[in-house]
RNA sequence: GCCCUGGUAGUGUAGUGGCCUAUCAUGAAGCCCUGUCGAGGCUUCGACUCGGAUUCAAAUUCCGGCCAGGGCGCCA
């Protein structure tokens, strides 16, 4: 190797060593007789120096003209000797800013085209649009937050690699090509070339394969897995993402929960040298709901709702009375006095009005608490006693702004939790480096839907359930609002299984055919078992405070699932159609047909 | 499928009907400069997403397409 130090190596310690460097030119400045290189690699930037005074002794013509071909980005090599920069001009931001390397001969390894993005540092906005980063996406990976992102992520799935393989999980591969299922999201389908007219589907997840490794009696798993969605994306979600899928044997939901936290804690010291907190705190889904109006809440400020349907539900307020008859309720948000309720106008309680409306809320009720009382439109409604309990419920002092969203159980509090988020962002509540960890626990087996009675699996359809069917055993980790990963205790009697698939209104022959294979497979001493997946794309999101999952993925797909980097999707040879005997009816296809049959 | 936001030199931007032969920065090309570090100085180059409409006049207003982002639906 040519190379005898990376462009972070260097310190006043290597001074008069002959190095070899090799790497990209970053910045260079000219001064006319002494010119200098930012020399830049994964690992950092040293200053390499030309300067025909101190290099008599080499052919400095040759040696300059060289260096005249360093345009930006290009990639060169240069051979030098490590010596101290002028005192005085030490560059104290730059771990190698104390030295720097004559340069005593070099040589343009390749040369760089000219770069449509500045790679060096951004300065705050002057990043250039997402499109052009993604389709240069090798460029924009060569900035040092992206340098970083990628090394950090690394990091991260050695740490739980070996955390994993400390506690005897053993490493299992798991097929990607796998069979279509229905439920659950749609599906990527891969064209069988030896089975003309069927199909793989990329797996959504390992969930079936990971449980009958299980009856395999592998009894812990573990798989950095890529899944695959068909679904549309979001600055949170990739057609492909990667979840690291555990699956353990003889266990309860504690044990998951335990060893989960262990996990993240070993992570977390790996990571920051710091001792994470555990247990995490087990928040039970409805009271989630009820407190937060959300699944995943962010427990890192306030805001809390609180429900008030009891409290308001003789006073003779139209509205009120409707809902509540309706079955609906009332829930409230306290913005105190010392978060700034006092502060918030009449346009902006206006500009709150609107909003609700347009995340469809019927509308917002608003009162202030002035000189003990409460001050709104609809006080004239309440008697003393509904103020003051109204006041006990919320915690009400004078100064605080309450917010209340009345309707249908269910929407109203995701809509109150909605609201709550947009307050903590326009507040500026939520903090910045510091991260809560709960369970999300108490989850129910099934979401009924209201009108039609039917049931879907409110997490998946292999969750364990209670003896009446209606709770399931389990969990959600949630970190600052959001969800990292799903773990729940399994289903290991086949009879329970069929019973969930039959309440899903799945038929026998549909249940035979979906899941024939898996069902056979409970059957030949399933051991009890369950396991988790983490999302490692949001998880390490989260950490990084990165603003979506898109800056933590080497080569991310755009909002429309298309990679601009490549141009895929893309059309195939028509010839690789035949031998699949497949036919496209894209309308761009069917056209070309038409405009034959016109002439 | 739907809603919202945006699209000006390679990149980031200014520009609210005529003052636009379009601002500034960065970049690129060339020249000057021996201690800079996103070096500096001088010169030059380079752009209104596309189509239609309104108007004496459109980067600017309106309609539609395309592209990008955020969201709803969807994501068991």
């Amino acid at each position: 190797m040519l190379r005898t130090h990376t462009c972070g190596d260097l310190r006043p310690s290597d001074l008069g060593k002959e190095v070899c460097l090799q790497g990209w030119v970053r910045f260079s400045r000219d001064h006319g007789g002494v010119a200098f290189i930012d020399l830049a690699d994964r690992y950092g930037i040293t200053q390499v120096v030309f300067d025909p005074e101190a290099t008599k002794d080499v052919d400095v013509n040759a040696l300059g003209a060289v260096i005249d071909t360093f345009s930006r980005e290009s990639v060169v090599q240069v051979n030098g000797t490590v010596r101290n920069r002028v005192e005085g001009t030490e560059d104290e931001r730059n771990p190698t800013g104390a030295i720097e390397v004559l340069i005593r001969s070099a040589k343009l390894l390749n040369k760089s085209a000219i770069p449509p993005l500045e790679i060096g540092d951004q300065k705050e906005g002057v990043l250039p649009g997402e499109d052009v980063r993604m389709k240069y996406r090798y460029l924009d990976l060569r900035r040092s937050e992206m340098i970083h992102a990628m090394e950090f992520r690394s990091r991260f799935l050695h740490l739980a690699g070996q955390y994993l393989e400390s506690q005897k999980f053993i490493e299992i591969e798991t097929p990607i090509l796998g069979r279509s299922t229905p439920e659950g999201a749609r599906d990527f389908i891969v064209p069988s070339r030896i089975h003309p007219g069927t199909f793989y589907a990329l797996t959504q997840s390992p969930q079936l394969y990971k449980q009958m490794l299980m009856v395999a009696s592998m009894d812990r798993y573990y798989q950095v897995a890529r899944c695959f969605r068909d679904e549309d994306s979001r600055k949170d979600r990739q057609p492909e993402f990667t979840q690291l899928d555990m699956e353990m044997s003889f266990v309860d939901s504690k044990d998951i929960q335990d060893m989960i936290e262990g996990l993240v804690a070993f992570i977390w010291k790996g990571l920051y040298n710091e001792d994470l907190q555990i247990p995490f705190r087990r928040l039970p889904y409805p009271v989630a709901m009820e407190k937060y109006g959300s699944d995943k809440p962010d427990l890192r400020y306030g805001l809390e709702l609180h429900t008030l349907t009891e409290v308001v539900k003789d006073a003779p307020y139209n509205i009120f009375q409707k809902i509540i008859a309706n079955g609906g309720i009332i829930t409230g948000i306290n913005i105190k006095k010392d978060l700034a309720g006092d502060k918030i106008g009449r346009n902006e309680v206006d500009r709150y009005i609107a909003y609700v409306k347009k995340i469809g809320m019927g509308g917002l009720t608003w009162m202030r608490a002035k000189d003990g009382t409460l001050d709104s439109n609809i006080v004239k409604y309440f008697t003393p006693e509904i103020i003051e309990n109204l006041k006990k419920e919320m915690e009400v002092e004078d100064g605080d702004l309450l917010f209340l969203l009345a309707g249908p159980r269910k929407a109203t509090l995701e809509g109150a939790g909605t609201l709550r988020r947009k307050l903590a962002e326009d507040l500026d509540l939520i903090p910045k480096g510091v991260h809560d960890f709960f369970w999300l626990v108490d989850c129910p087996m099934f979401d009924v839907d209201p009108v039609t009675g039917k049931k879907d699996a409110f997490h998946h359809p292999f969750v364990l359930p209670d003896e009446k069917y209606e709770e399931g055993f389990c969990f959600d980790l949630c970190l600052d609002g959001n969800e990292l990963g799903s773990g729940s205790q399994r289903i290991h009697d086949v009879e329970v299984q069929k019973e969930v698939f039959r309440q899903l209104g799945m038929s026998e022959e549909k249940m035979e055919e979906d899941f024939g294979f898996f069902l056979r497979a409970l059957s030949y001493g399933a051991p009890p078992h369950g396991g988790i997946a983490l999302g490692i794309d949001r998880f390490v999101t989260i950490l990084l405070g990165k603003d979506t999952i898109r800056d933590v993925i080497a080569f991310p797909k755009n909002k429309v699932g298309t990679s601009l980097l490549d141009d895929s999707p893309a059309k195939v040879d028509d010839d690789k159609l035949d031998e699949l005997q497949i036919m496209s009816m894209a309308i761009d296809d069917i056209e070309f047909d038409e405009e034959e049959t016109e002439e």
